[in-house]
DNA sequence: TGTACATCAGTGAACGCGCGTTCACTGATGTAC
DNA sequence: TGTACATCAGTGAACGCGCGTTCACTGATGTAC
């Protein structure tokens, strides 16, 4: 009976997939308790296994939390990419969509997004890690890049640093101020969420800077 | 000789002025630290005294971290609104001095900002310091009104929440990320605040938003 | 198909640590007379 | 000016807690023959 329907999470003294339950586990740890309020252990607690199994996935406590923060950025550079495809040939569309998918992404994902941005959590050691945030940093600077008329690979110009810093920081602020619940409403729940992406973001987006015409 | 000169932090048995010295020291504990790096018992241990001394000024640790926060609210909507009054009659220059008040409030004042905006920290019964934070929001919601010809005192309109909510995002985000490192910058030296405020906010604050004129 | 054995992935107890808060206490201060 | 005494603001030891990591170990797996 036991051993019919899905393949049971725990099949005896070895796990089946401690590596991938331990990363959920601290996903929706940072989650509930915020970055700082993580634990090894209680990451260890919820997937079932002792305080020293992970160490066999995971060189320590920073290892596992950049596993976590290198999925995210990998779905979030996916994400971006593909926003700003939507956006088509129109460098102002590219722009919007990326924003949205941005503050998207965040509510989303709000423990691998807090997580991101936290490099005194990161092993820099990790080449993928950072060459996925690389990735994802990259589809913002192309998109400046064809905004502001610079040839692609080429350096930003002025005004393209200017007009990346204030897109990458509205979108950025509004993730944080929703996710701090600065905007009165609970990120956590479903409907706030939906009230955030269908009423808020759409209510500031049309402020989205644009290129000057001077 | 050693009662000379300045009055002596420490006179004896008694303190002196315990109650400033431990707002003093958490504020330094925070940006060292970060906000959940922050111990009661070693701000105590900076201000020379034993881990149960702060329970005579401070209910708890929340206690002392919402002192923080207030003397952090308070000084910040004088900023604010001194910098409001920069602006002048104009309703554009009222928000982009505004604007760089906020994120040079953050940089001068790191501790306190990155704790302003921790509610989980925060004891709300504290009236003054829920007064103190209202206070400050106010400046930017009357510049709104002015620049969306609101009446003042009257709810925004959907033009204002949006105005608003871009002019909260962009600044709070470039705060966070100049905070956080991501600029390239360390914004806890001095030449990396000089170069955050002095190179990478002017060439953002061209772009910030302004209202729709369709 | 069976067996020996290396390797892998767990266990659970122990380590030393720093934490927030409480407790009974005592030294210093200030006020009433 | 002096004294008794209440109050205030400290001390330092102790509480119980949860943490990350290490250790010697063992059960399970998979491979070579």
């Amino acid at each position: 009976m036991r051993a019919r329907g899905k393949r049971p999470a725990r099949r005896g003294y070895h796990h089946g997939d401690l590596r991938k339950a331990l990363i959920a586990a601290a996903e929706q740890l940072v989650i509930e308790r915020g970055v700082d309020g993580f634990s090894l252990r209680e990451a260890a607690r919820r997937a079932g296994v002792s305080p020293a199994a992970p160490a066999h996935h995971f060189k320590d406590m920073r290892g596992l939390l950049t596993a976590v923060a290198l999925l995210g950025f990998r779905d979030f550079a996916d994400a971006l990419e593909s926003a700003d495809r939507r956006g088509g040939g129109d460098p102002q569309l590219r722009l919007r969509q990326q924003g949205a998918a941005y503050v998207a992404f965040a509510l989303k994902y709000p423990g691998r997004f807090l997580l991101m941005f936290r490099h005194d959590k990161h092993d820099r050691d990790n080449a993928e890690f950072v060459a996925e945030a690389k990735r994802a940093y990259r589809v913002l600077e192309d998109a400046i890049r064809a905004a502001t008329g610079t040839a692609p690979g080429a350096a930003l110009r002025a005004d393209g640093q200017g007009l990346l810093l204030a897109m990458w920081s509205i979108v950025h602020g509004f993730a944080h101020l929703a996710l701090g619940g600065e905007l009165g409403v609970a990120p956590e729940t479903k409907q706030g969420r939906t009230e955030i992406l269908e009423t808020l973001l759409p209510a500031m987006l049309p402020y989205l800077p644009r290129p000057h015409s001077r």
